[in-house]
DNA sequence: GGACATGATTTATT
DNA sequence: AATAAATCATGTCC
């Protein structure tokens, strides 16, 4: 511990000793203050070091393992400086008790530092941490599950409906924060207790040796509290700086990307190619494909954003893609199709089987492959109908020239070309030119996306 | 550990 | 407001 020497400046010997012990008080506030800063300074840096972590250098082993080991927001810390400080304060409340008689200016002197202080009202800073901590669910009555900023977390984070797993995540780092920030409270209490029981004892025993008026001892006291609020003040300010940091962790989206599942990224590229003449999902198809993706409608759009940029950017590299699910699509599209065609031969009312592949009437949702999927035996269930019989027809098309091996004529690799999207007036406009033949920058381009 | 894949964000355009 | 294009940052594979 940094704590300065018990000095006294004392002129070493007679009168020099002479110090009141709202002098000393005062010396030792002071040094509690520096410690104090010091202990904070290093919380600080901690804290800074965790926030500002890795940008791009860092390896992400190291990440991540540094990321589990996050649970070490906690140190125990307080107790050992506040044993040095208790007993060195102990100490010099000795020697002064070793004087003779406290004398009264010097007590004046005691006053003035309270004047300093000692108007208790709200401190306006102190109530703005405080309003935040309580908003961040931390300081407040008991775990809500520190409702309002989680809630406001996964508000922001983009999605309502978004993963509860990061969600569950984030609460319990809040939880470790609210945890740690009321064992510390306790803690500081518990010393100001202490401490404030150590210094009217010592007064107590020194009101042998001379007059120790109450109000004295009351002003005491007050100064203790105030200086151990101080302390707290700054334990709410580091508290509220790491709800911060973790909020803005949480919320910065990019740091908690994570890939789709398979499933979701089948259904997405399903759709996607066979609406290839025109990848537009409406708003509603969009909230059919996140409700069946379990990703947000947003996440959607990104996707299909970049699927469109990154397909028209390097068609052959997708053919193969394209091929995969053009193939799937229309198999099914055939049955589907074939079945239609059979019902409606047989029975004119229009009454599929089963009710799946039933009424064309959804308005052009274009989610053909949604049918397809429950007859393609893809397990998921396809509950909704809806087909776009204009996709079906250019999902058949497709099957036609390939599956039935028609593709003789298409000139051997573009299976699935991109040639359609030029005819239907789709959806690359015109500036690319991006037919079969070159895409943006020829075949086996590396592709300048990844730019990193 | 690098190369590539991919979801998200930013900026410009319509 | 929706989209294209560029870019960022993380995930994944080798």
């Amino acid at each position: 511990m940094a704590l300065p020497p018990p000095h006294g400046h004392e002129g070493a010997d007679g009168d020099g000793r002479k110090q009141d012990i709202g002098d000393i008080l005062h010396q030792i506030m002071t040094i509690t203050d520096q410690s104090l800063d010091e202990a904070q300074a290093k919380r600080q840096e901690r804290m800074r070091l965790r926030a500002s972590e890795p940008k791009a250098a860092e390896p992400r082993a190291e990440l991540r393992a540094r990321r589990r080991a996050e649970p070490e927001l906690s140190e125990p810390r307080l107790t050992p400086r506040e044993e040095c400080f208790l007993s060195w304060t102990l100490e010099l409340l000795h020697r002064a008790a070793g004087t003779e008689g406290g004398s009264r200016e010097l007590n004046r002197k005691g006053l003035s530092i309270r004047g300093a202080q000692e108007e208790d009202p709200p401190d306006p800073q102190l109530m703005r941490l405080d309003n935040m901590l309580l908003a961040e669910g931390v300081s407040g009555p008991e775990k809500g599950g520190g409702s309002a900023a989680a809630a406001a977390a996964a508000a922001a984070s983009g999605g309502s409906s978004d993963n509860s797993i990061e969600h569950s995540d984030y609460r319990a780092k809040l939880t470790q924060i609210r945890q740690i920030y009321h064992t510390e409270l306790e803690k500081y209490e518990q010393a100001c207790n202490e401490f404030t029981t150590h210094v009217m004892n010592l007064l107590r025993e020194q009101s042998r040796t001379r007059p120790i008026s109450p109000k004295e001892i009351e002003r005491m006291v007050g100064i203790i509290h105030r200086k151990f609020s101080s302390i707290q003040m700054q334990l709410k300010q580091s508290t509220c700086e790491a709800v911060m940091i973790l909020r803005s962790r949480f919320l910065d989206a990019r740091r908690k990307r994570r890939n789709f599942s398979k499933q979701a990224t089948e259904i997405l590229n399903e759709y996607f190619y066979s609406h290839l003449s025109n990848p537009y999902p409406s708003e509603e198809a969009k909230e059919e494909l996140a409700k069946k993706c379990s990703i947000t409608v947003s996440q959607v759009s990104n996707w299909f954003g970049n699927k469109r940029i990154r397909y028209k950017k390097n068609i052959g590299k997708f053919q193969e893609e394209a091929n995969l699910y053009a193939a799937k699509t229309a198999v099914t599209a055939a049955h589907a199709v074939a079945a239609a065609v059979q019902n409606n031969q047989t029975n004119s009312p229009t009454t599929p089987n089963s009710g799946s592949s039933g009424s064309f009437n959804l308005p052009n949702s274009g989610d053909m492959f949604m049918n397809m999927q429950s007859l393609n035996g893809d397990s998921y269930q396809g509950s909704q109908v809806g087909a776009n019989v204009q996709s079906q027809v250019d999902t058949l098309r497709h099957v036609i020239n390939q599956t039935g091996g028609y593709n003789d004529g298409l000139g051997g690799n573009s299976l699935y070309s991109p040639h359609n999207l030029n005819a239907n007036g789709g959806w690359q406009d015109a500036t690319t030119p991006s037919s079969v033949t070159s895409p943006t920058e020829g075949p086996g381009s590396v592709h300048s996306d990844t730019s990193n």
